[in-house]
DNA sequence: TGCCTTTCGCTACGGGTCGTAGCGTAATGG
DNA sequence: CCATTACGCTACGACCCGTAGCGAAAGGCA
């Protein structure tokens, strides 16, 4: 939500429209599932937002940051409830963030920006913190749970830990948006099936042998 | 290398330059090197390969198609060697594969393409094909050793089959791509090793129970 | 050899987007 | 009331796109 450029406690002058933030972000996720993220412009969404070119200017520096924040905010929904197992969960969160990733502005804006940020540093913070390390919290949670119903071992090294937990997010979210984008096949019951079976399997006898 | 557009099998008239064709797709890669995805040109792809701006056109009907065929080629490197275990081919693979994305040229421009072919039917297929098959044979042959070995079981049930190799691919190439071009970091030998040890512990566990 | 066909380099063009500057106006706080 | 900031609007140069039109080059074919 809040721009880069945004003014530190500006205490003077005339705030900012907290209703043209809503309807140029609104506008941007409607103009991704009309035209996608090619062919979204700047003009564009200003038109649609009913707001002056130069409004979208003074709040982000470029499409880029301008994508990123109109997608970050459906990466509020995600949640894991505790479903009394790990496999449950895992295909919760699995079936969850696909479920995401199916709707058209995310599909087509969260590989584009990620794309940018490759040579984009600055982007490349803002996606991590406001879209991966959401999904990431919930990998945390995830795995707490399981080890508290004692299906995981806890580990005490806080190197594996932290190892471990980056290469359990990256598995499943590299995977789910694998088979949803690249492969382009669907995210249903039996692949999510097959998926936990494989990482509950997995992770059982990455903790069985150190 | 051949163009969408290619003249099938024109017996008469001036043929294509083929030096053409590889000045102007060394030059898509060193753009991508210099220029990244979002700024390279057509303009500036011709200037640099030493031709017309029409002579692009004439081959690729736009920057997604071209820069598909540039960066495919780079793929012909992939092999998997037969290096005894299902682990040691894993971690080969995985680290070949690594590799290839730490190159500027492929980071910046996977993304983008696969990001664009969501709303281009044709560009998805071409991405497919060129790239994408190119990988998952490797799987393919991966499992066929691993088998021939007595690593994992011969299952019987094509429909399984099927299921097991897009999933183990969808988790691989999923996984390194999202660890390199999202989490953003290194894909070193410690990290290959345990991601590793995820695949051959779960996939035996998914063998053992059906 | 002469003719036909296709590609080539080159130039030029209309159309579109970018990002900014400048202006007068509107909305706050002191 | 005044300083300050945001807003809408217009206009602008710069850039890139993708195509059309031209004459010249390089092949096949009789």
């Amino acid at each position: 939500m809040c721009s880069r450029t945004s003014p530190r406690t500006s205490r003077t002058g005339r705030p900012r429209s907290t209703e043209a933030d809503a309807a140029i972000l609104e506008a941007t996720r409607a103009a991704l599932v009309e035209l996608g993220w090619s062919k979204l412009t700047m003009g564009d969404v200003a038109t649609r937002a009913g707001v002056a070119k130069t409004t979208l200017y003074r709040r982000w520096a470029n499409k880029n940051e301008l994508v990123v924040d109109a997608v970050a905010v459906l990466f509020d929904e995600l949640e894991l409830p505790d479903l009394g197992s790990l496999r449950a969960d895992i295909e919760y969160v699995v079936l969850q963030f696909a479920a995401l990733l199916e709707r058209p502005e995310t599909k087509t804006a969260l590989m584009a920006v990620v794309a940018e940020s490759t040579r984009d540093e600055p982007l490349r913070e803002r996606i991590r913190s406001s879209i991966v390390e959401r999904q990431k919290r919930l990998v945390l949670d995830g795995r707490r749970r399981a080890q508290l119903r004692g299906e995981l071992p806890v580990d005490r090294d806080p190197v594996t830990v932290e190892a471990t937990d980056g290469l359990i997010f990256d598995v499943i979210a590299g995977a789910v948006v694998h088979r949803a984008l690249v492969s382009a096949e669907p995210v249903d019951g039996d692949w999510v099936a097959r998926l936990s079976a494989l990482l509950v399997g997995g992770l059982g006898a990455v903790a069985a042998a150190p």
